[in-house]
DNA sequence: GATGAATGAGACTTCATTCAT
DNA sequence: GATGAATGAAGTCTCATTCAT
C-alpha cells in the first residue's frame, strides 16, 4: 500500500509545482546526460544551456547527483507503472485470452511511454551500472516486481496451456529479449530508419509464440 | 586483404611488446574503467591501483582517451574476430549443416570470449553511446561486417529450408536479440546466480528454432 | 570610422568594470610577466601574488593566453593612440611648424606614456616575438598604421623644405631608431641612472635635425 | 690578460670537440629557443628534432639552462670579439682615418656576423631580459667593454676634430641607435624586403655623420 | 528566488631530470 | 656514449558548490 503510494506520489508529483526555471533545468540536464553521460556533463554546461546562472540549479537541486535522481527516478517508476498499478492502468491485466494479445498490448503501451522519454530511458540505462545505489534500487524495486508480475502471468497462460513446459524465468527471458531487442534497435540504434511497426510487432509476437507457444 | 590485416594487427601486437608498467596500467584502467565508467575515473586513480607515477601513464598513452582506446580497440576486434576471420578461424563457418548447430557453437564459442574479457566488454557497451567516433567507428567496421556475414549464413540456411520465410534481418534480430539477451543476464546483470550454462543454450536455441524454424 | 570606435572601445572599456579582484590578478600578472616573461610565469604564482584563488583568474580569462592578451591589447592600443585618433589628441598633428617641434612634443608625450606603463610596454615588446599572432596583429593594426601616419608627417615637413631629400622610409627609420634608443636606453636599460630629460631630448632632436634637416 | 684568454678559451673552443649528436642538439636548441623561447621550447621538443634520445641531451648538458647557455655565452662572445681583441681583428681599429671609414667598416662587419649568427642572436636578445644573471653578465663583462673601447674611440675622432662636442656617451648612444635601428629592422622586423644594404649603409652613415660630425 | 563571483580540490597533462640497461 | 622508461613536481584548467548581494 505505501510502496504504491509513494509511487503514486512520484507519478502525480512530478512534473508540476516545477519553476519555470526548473523546467528549463530539468529539460537541459536531460538532454546533455542523455548525450554525454552523467560524469562528463559539468553542472556549468546544463545552467548555460538552461539559460539559468550556475547558482540557480544549486537552489533547487542540492548536487548534481540530485538533479539527475530527479530525473531518473520517475522515469524508472513511470516505466514500470502498468506492471505495478494494478487498478490504475488495465491494459496489461490479464483479460487478454491470449498470451499473444497481452504481449502486442504491452509492447505498443511501452513503446508508446518510449517515445516519449527517450532521453530520460537512454540516461537510466546509461548512469544505472555506474551508480550501485541505482542499481540496488532498481533490482528491488523495480525489476523483482515486474518479475514476479510476470511470474503470475505466464503462470496463468501456461496453466491455460497456451506456453510450453520451460521454466518460467526462461520464458520471461526469452520473451523479453526479444522485445527489448527490438525495442533498442527500434529505438536506440536505428531510430532513424524507416519502421513499419505494426509489421514489425506482428512479426516479433509471431516468432515468440512460435517459440514459447504450445501447438493447439 | 588489407584489412583483415589490419585487424591481425591488432589482434597479434595486443598484449605484446608490453613494458611490465604499461601492463599493470592497462589492467587497471580496465578495472576502474569497467566500475565507473570512463569520465568518472581519474588518471591519478589508476596510476595509484597501477603502482606508477601517474606521469608514467601519458608516456605511454598520450591522453586518458587514448588509453580508453588502447583497451576498446583490440577488444572490438577480437569480438568479431570469428565473424570477419573467415579462414582462420573456422568454428563458426557455414560447416554446420543445421542452423541449430551452428547457433550453439557460435554461443559457445563467444561465451567463452565474454568469460575472459567481461571488464573490457562492460567498457566497449558503456562507453560507445558517449564517444561518437566510437559509435560510428562500431558501426562501419564492425556491425556491418558481422551483419553482412550473418545475412549470409542466414540465407544459406533459408536456402537448405531450415529457416522460414522472415525478412533476413528479422531473423537476425530475433536470433541475436534472444542470444544477447541470455549472454547479457547470464554474465552481467546475474553472473554470481548459479548457471547450467549447457542446459541454458539448449533451451535457448530451442526457442529460437521453434520462433524462426521450418517444420521438418 | 568603425575602427576608430574599436579603438575607443579598447580604451574607454578598459580598466573599468573590473571586480577588485580582477584589478588584482592584472597587476600581478602585469609585475610578473614583466620580470619573468610570459612562459616563465605561473597562474598559481599569479593567484598568489594577487591574493586570489587560482580558480578565481580562469573565471575571468579563460586561458592564461587570454590574460597575456588583457594586458598587451589594451597597451598596444595606447601606445599608437596619438598617431591614430586624428581628431581627439592634438598634441601630434601637424600644428606644429618645424618637424623639431613635432619631434619634441612626440617623445614628450610617448615619455610620459612610457612612464605610466612601463611593465606593461616591456611584456609588448618582449613577448611579441614569441607569438606570431601578436606579431602579426602588431604589424597590420599598428606598425602600418603609424607607418603611414608618419609618412604624412614626413612628406610634409620636406614640402615644406624642412627635410633633406632621402627617402621618406629611411628618414622615419632614422628618426624612430633615435629616439627609441633614447627612451630605451633611458627606461629600459639604466632607468635608475640620473637623467636630465629635457637635456637629453634636445640634444637627440638636434642629432636627429642635424642628420636629416635641411641647410637653411 | 686572463679575461682575454678566457674569451679565447671560448672562442676556439666552441664548435670543436662536439660529437655529432651534440652538434645536432645544438642545432636544434638554437632553431626553437630563438622561435619559442627559451622558457616555451622543452627538452623533450629539442630531443625529437634532434633526433636522439631525451637523455642524451642531459649527458651533454647538466641542465636545460646549461644548455641555453652553451648557445648564449659564445655568441656574447663572438658579438664582442671584434671590439675587445685588439691583436687579432684589426678591422675595427683605429687604423681608419675617419670616424665615418670606421663606422661602414663595423657595420659591415657586424652585419656579417648577424648574417650567420641570427639565431643565436635572437636568443641572446630575447633570453636576456629574463635572465638577471645573463644580464649581470651582459653588462659587466660585454657592454662596459664595448662601451669603453667606444669612448677611447670617439675621444680619438673628437681630438680629430672629426666629431662635435657633445657628450661622449650621447654620441654613442646617438650612433648605436642608428645602426642598431638599421641592423634590426633590416634582420629581423623585415628580413624578407629586398636590401640593397650597401646602400642604406652609405645613407645610414651619412645621416650619422650629418647628426654628430663636424663641418669640415 | 536568482545571480554569478569566488573558491579549493582535483582533473589531465607536461616537464626536466634520473638511471638501469 | 646513448637510450628511453620512469618519475613526481608543477603546470593549466575545470568542477561542484557556496554565499553575499
Amino acid at each position: 500500500m505505501t510502496e504504491q503510494n509513494d509511487m503514486l506520489d512520484i507519478l502525480l508529483n512530478s512534473d508540476e509545482k516545477l519553476t519555470e526555471k526548473q523546467q528549463k533545468i530539468l529539460e537541459a540536464a536531460l538532454e546533455i546526460f542523455a548525450k554525454k553521460g552523467y560524469s562528463a556533463t559539468s553542472t556549468s554546461e546544463i545552467a548555460k544551456k538552461a539559460g539559468v546562472a550556475e547558482g540557480t540549479i544549486f537552489r533547487h537541486y542540492k548536487t548534481k547527483k540530485d538533479l539527475l535522481l530527479s530525473i531518473i527516478a520517475p522515469t524508472m517508476a513511470k516505466l514500470i507503472a502498468p506492471f505495478v498499478m494494478r487498478d490504475i492502468n488495465k491494459v496489461l491485466n490479464t483479460k487478454h485470452e491470449k498470451y499473444e494479445d497481452f504481449l502486442k498490448a504491452m509492447i505498443l503501451n511501452r513503446q508508446a511511454f518510449l517515445r516519449e522519454n527517450m532521453s530520460a530511458f537512454r540516461i537510466l540505462i546509461q548512469e544505472i551500472p555506474f551508480h550501485p545505489e541505482l542499481k540496488e534500487q532498481f533490482k528491488e524495486h523495480i525489476a523483482e516486481k515486474v518479475f514476479h508480475r510476470f511470474q503470475h502471468l505466464v503462470n496463468f497462460y501456461k496453466e491455460k496451456g497456451q506456453i510450453i513446459e520451460l521454466p518460467t524465468e526462461v520464458v520471461i527471458r526469452f520473451t523479453a529479449s526479444s522485445v527489448f531487442g527490438y525495442l533498442l534497435i527500434r529505438h536506440i540504434f536505428l531510430p532513424e530508419a524507416k519502421w513499419d511497426d505494426e509489421k514489425e510487432i506482428e512479426m516479433t509476437v509471431h516468432m515468440i509464440m512460435n517459440g514459447i507457444g504450445a501447438q493447439e
